[in-house]
DNA sequence: CTGATTTTGACAATCGTTCTCATCTGGCCG
DNA sequence: CGGCCAGATGAGAACGATTGTCAAAATCAG
């Protein structure tokens, strides 16, 4: 049984109010840093298992960091992430479902799953940048 | 300027003969088992330099390791992958493309990349695997 | 061949993550 | 209410993949 505690409470917590992607260890320190005196192995824990349960996303930024992220819609979908500010959107697309589970079948694949994000900068960072390119 | 050593040409043989993704700590012992001197530093080195070149893919594996494998395809594709043995199919999916742009598009992104892979079980491993299942 | 410059490789350092284990605690039962 | 016990915690060690360091070796242009 899982039990209630007041520490995946705070993860959770803490996770709900980002807008985007963060690391574990990013919101450990935040979390350190309102006084709680939560380990990091309990922060680890708690969004594995917020993960298992649906309650958050997983995926691994491109420098090897496990970034999580809590999820609004429950069911499958992807996103759209500013590779800049982490800023995310959920996108849900049946197409995409159906062409994976079409390709996967086609090769003679079984129990298909899929990877599918999309990165990019958005606005408010496109701006940003473009004012700093050495152009 | 990239200078040709033996080392690059050797780790460039091992990835092309393997038929799906392999670690760097694989390849490594691989040639290592094969007599070659080889450094683990220098096929870390090697490896990013062929990914960079456009010569081999990389992926993240669920469990923190970089993947790589020899390309046959030079432009922008996908795979679908076994995770179970790793053998690997490239698949191009035109309609991804214009997907994930028209999405980035849709949502004020600039610049989108997208990942996108399918990951299943094949047929051969699917069959070794049910073999074994509790059922 | 020679010299300049890149590459190599052994090993240490780093970094994220997981494990260990003694201690604590939530939740259930009487 | 009090006790019990499996599950949860946390400090720090352990771990594994990767990257950095730096002297020695190898490559290539002239």
């Amino acid at each position: 049984m899982r039990r209630q505690t007041w520490q995946r409470a705070a993860v959770r917590d803490a996770l709900s109010e980002r807008e985007g992607f963060v690391s574990a260890q990013d919101l450990h320190t935040a979390l350190k840093a309102t006084g709680s005196p939560i380990g990091l192995a309990t922060v680890y824990r708690a969004l594995a298992d917020l993960a298992v349960d649906g309650d958050a996303d997983s995926l691994q930024s491109g420098d090897g960091e496990n970034l999580y992220r809590a999820c609004v819609s429950q069911g499958h979908h992807h996103h759209l992430i500013c590779r800049s500010c982490g800023r995310t959107v959920e996108i849900e697309a049946d197409a995409i479902e159906e062409w994976a589970a079409d390709v996967a079948a086609r090769n003679g694949f079984r129990d298909p799953q899929h990877v599918v994000d999309v990165f990019g900068t958005c606005e408010r960072c496109a701006a940003a940048a473009s004012a700093c390119e050495v152009v």
